[in-house]
DNA sequence: AGAAATGTTGCGCT
DNA sequence: AAGCGCAACATTTC
């Protein structure tokens, strides 16, 4: 379901509601997409107090006192839910129960998924691309990694190479930049992919910002409204040309005409 | 009823 | 070797 800005969102979320707070159960629903089973997650992290949860590129991360880290990715179709009652969602992952409110409240965080796609790990290791917003991602890192033949699309939504940015946040970049998706990326001259970077940062941030100031608190909307290309409110980009959509497998491309091809 | 989905992986082919 | 295109994942929601 999301990119870098919601998860943002939804680990500030969880970090403020969570931190400090102890982990008493882990019940772990369906294990099929799992490195570890039951019993290592039990073994590692039950009884063991959360110290903070941050993202990592699309992933969450939740780091407890001992160091131990809980990884969290959502796929395309996950969600967490925080619960006070009795979890009632189909197509549950895994369901973590925390204490330590007043009055001996606890609170469950519920992971689910319809396609079972989204998963736990055990101090995951992150992807080799830089996140996309650390101040790593800098003008020589992204012309090396652009020496290639592939698509600036691809590269920009290629874990490995930038970490955080899916289909609809790469169709946004590429449009304010005015570069086309099926640009070559080695193709791409020195004074765009200053842009590119430019443009990288700020749609990121400002989105984050949005999402945080109307979604504060929020663990699992899913927030489409900022987005001015990559959405199925208007078929005009907002210097009103034609959206145009081009399907490749489940995935869809939004892009306009107003961007260069770089060959 | 049929389509949709902000992700990832692996395969066969060029 | 690198890159491409496609299929698979599996189910709820629009």
């Amino acid at each position: 379901m999301p990119e870098l800005p919601d998860i943002e969102v939804f680990t500030r979320s969880l970090n403020s509601i969570f931190a400090g707070k102890k982990l008493e159960k882990i019940k772990i629903v369906k294990l099929k997409k799992l490195k570890n089973s039951q019993a290592e997650f039990i073994k590692a992290l039950r009884g063991k107090t959360l110290k903070k949860v941050f993202r990592s590129g699309k992933e969450m991360r939740f780091e407890f006192s001992d160091g131990r880290l809980l990884g969290i990715h959502l796929m395309l179709t996950g969600d967490i839910f925080v619960l006070d009652e009795k979890n009632q969602y189909k197509s549950t992952i895994a369901e973590l129960y925390f204490s330590g409110w007043p009055g001996g409240k606890q609170k469950t965080m519920v992971l689910t998924d319809r396609m079972g796609n989204a998963h736990l790990d055990l101090d995951p290791i992150d992807k080799a691309g830089i996140d996309a917003l650390s101040a790593s991602l800098n003008f020589n890192y992204l012309k090396k990694a652009l020496q290639r033949k592939t698509t600036i699309k691809k590269v920009l939504t290629d874990q490995d190479i930038i970490r955080g940015i899916g289909n609809s946040y790469s169709d946004e970049i590429l449009w304010v930049t005015r570069i086309s998706p099926y640009s070559i990326a080695k193709a791409i001259p020195d004074e765009k992919i200053k842009d590119l970077l430019a443009a990288i940062k700020k749609i990121l941030k400002q989105a984050t910002a949005q999402i945080y100031k109307k979604y504060k608190g929020k663990v699992n909307v899913e927030v489409k409204e900022f987005l001015k290309i990559h959405t199925k409110t208007t078929d005009k980009s907002p210097t009103g040309k034609p959206i145009i959509i081009d399907q490749k497998g489940m995935m869809k491309t939004y892009y306009t005409k107003e961007q260069v091809l770089y060959k």
